[in-house]
DNA sequence: CATGAATGAGAGTTCATTCAT
DNA sequence: TATGAATGAACTCTCATTCAT
């Protein structure tokens, strides 16, 4: 999925190596995402990745060591995602409604990694909390650009850009997480709060 | 706090037995706040609460039970603070500010209610998605009140009352939670945010 | 049932006190039939006694006791339905013919006998013994007298009588705790074990 | 002592683990004997085995689970011994003795097994039942094939099975278990037991 | 690098018994 | 005599982590 999970991991010596250090990992998002952190066992992932349970420790240093290279791993990937729904020649609002778009999408194949990014509060808060904090800068740095270039209102800050992260994660759940039969689709949400976030709700 | 926590604790007979269940209850509050669902240990809470560890299974038949109740406890004790703060004269647009106002303040009063209630997530799901769709169809409620009453626009819906939810949520976590030094108080945040809402991010 | 219980249990004063006292002996039958003794519980025999937790204590001295007194009780509820099924103008073999149909009823009727009963050897392994040596003393010295009166051998003795009490209690096991869709009757079962008892199992 | 504990106990993958599992096996069978199942503990069995609390948890999934692999493994080991007792050129009534007296002498040297299996009633009613359904039916086979022979009485079934059987283990119980200074000798026994069963008792 | 047995601290829970009312 | 809250020792079971092979 993402790439880069140097920070939480032992680096592996060979290929082989690095596919079942690979194998834990996806064995883990799935154990994570399907149980939790503390109803997750190690030796429930190392069963699910197929390898012995001293080998986790080839690996990873703890369980804790494992849940943050997959939250590194994750937020990572979202990223991308976003990333690469946007592109430079879209208006700020455009681009706001394309980066929701995406992530309802995203969300909605993923949603273990919801679930995996949401538990970091408590299993890991220094990383949540740095989660959501580079995000809402970068929100606040695009709100910050729009203004200059005229589009957007000019006195825009910190404020609205948490504001708007958590109508974007709220949506999330109900729209992706917890989709019903019959709830408009992921383009159709992104319009809506779109409309929100341009106009507001006064008549 | 609240008041009613019938459906997940046992009934006391007697005035003694009621204030020995509130003592476990006050308890678990502070212990649940403090480490977390999962590294709360049940003999912690007795002891917090100057009971002897068995008296807990008087009032509680299990960790997720005492959970449970806590959970109903603090959502009835956000639910009410709520409506304090809110009356019937007030514009819908001043309704929702006055509404943030108060949870930010009640936030940063009871920042153990916001871990407690975020984690009911992982340990009893039912309750957390009951918690967040209660207050989300109560929004609902009040934007089509206002659309009726021709101060706000005529279409709003679902989506952007799950929109101004998470707004609120996350303004709550940012700057009620993890507030610092310097930032805006809760009165002029919630002006803020409420700006945003009344006319959207548009230039 | 029975009606001395006297040596385990502490004598009520009054009516009501014999009242209470019955209740729970009746209970405690149910409860330690149902779950055995060490799945039992002395609240739950409050609770079908529909009295107090702690009125227990005023009657017997602990859960071993309860049980002491019960087995006693229904020892001598035995006892008495097998002298009910004899008279003494019976023949020996006659006699034994009767006690063992009585005792195949008897126990089919009150399942949770055989079941306390044979609990108490691991409960209470000295009542256990005392009370089937208090019967095979019993059984030797009818086939003592049988000998005497020359419808019996002459020689039979204690292991004689041992057997005979293990083909009774085992075929109480079969024909009346187990029994089954078409299992032979109580009387025919004791007409064959007679038949055996008579004159053995040689051509 | 027996062989097959397969289906109440996990396969160790290694000689060491074989060896730990024969040793909490082992183990089990002092701690059960001497305490019954309700009073053993888990940890007193490690303890007797000289390994680690958790170490148990890695052959058996509970305290259950022990007891059941040992009456597997204790039924087993009754009947080699009860096979080994007798051979094909024996007449039935003799096989009959040589089995009974077989069974003495292994009770009085595991009098534990005795205690284990009778426990079993409770703990396991299943393989209790089940134990005693075997026997009885192996019994009722060598009761008809010495009819056929014309040994024994033509119409002998399920009932003198029964009642044979029940001789049988009360005689242990009273000669075995329970054995006393001056008791018969177990050949001595088993050849009043034959008497009684060739020709009965009637004069 | 891989394996799986071994470890033991620590958790939740039960319940016989006591005691104040 | 009756009540039910309070007590705490004792239990079974889990699982992250270590280690010998």
């Amino acid at each position: 999925m993402g790439s880069d999970t140097s920070e939480a991991s032992k680096v592996p010596r060979t290929e082989r190596g690095r596919r079942t250090q690979r194998k834990l990992l996806d064995a883990a998002a799935i154990e994570f995402g399907d149980r939790g952190f503390h109803d997750a066992s190690i030796s429930s992932i190392t069963r699910r990745a197929g390898v012995a349970l001293g080998s986790f420790y080839t690996y990873f240093d703890s369980k804790d060591a494992i849940f943050r290279a997959l939250v590194l791993d994750m937020s990572e990937a979202v990223k991308v995602a976003a990333r690469d729904a946007i592109d430079d020649t879209m208006s700020p609002l455009t681009i706001e409604r394309a980066a929701l778009e995406s992530f309802l999408r995203f969300a909605g194949e993923h949603k273990e990694i919801y679930r995996i990014i949401d538990e970091a509060e408590f299993v890991d808060p220094e990383s949540y909390r740095a989660h959501y904090e580079t995000i809402g800068e970068r929100i606040a740095l695009r709100l910050e650009e729009g203004g200059k270039a005229g589009e957007l209102r000019a006195n825009l800050g910190e404020v609205e850009a948490w504001a708007l992260m958590g109508m974007n994660v709220f949506l999330g759940l109900r729209y992706a997480i917890w989709s019903r039969e019959g709830d408009p689709a992921a383009d159709e949400v992104a319009r809506i709060a779109n409309s929100l976030l341009a106009k507001g709700i006064r008549a």
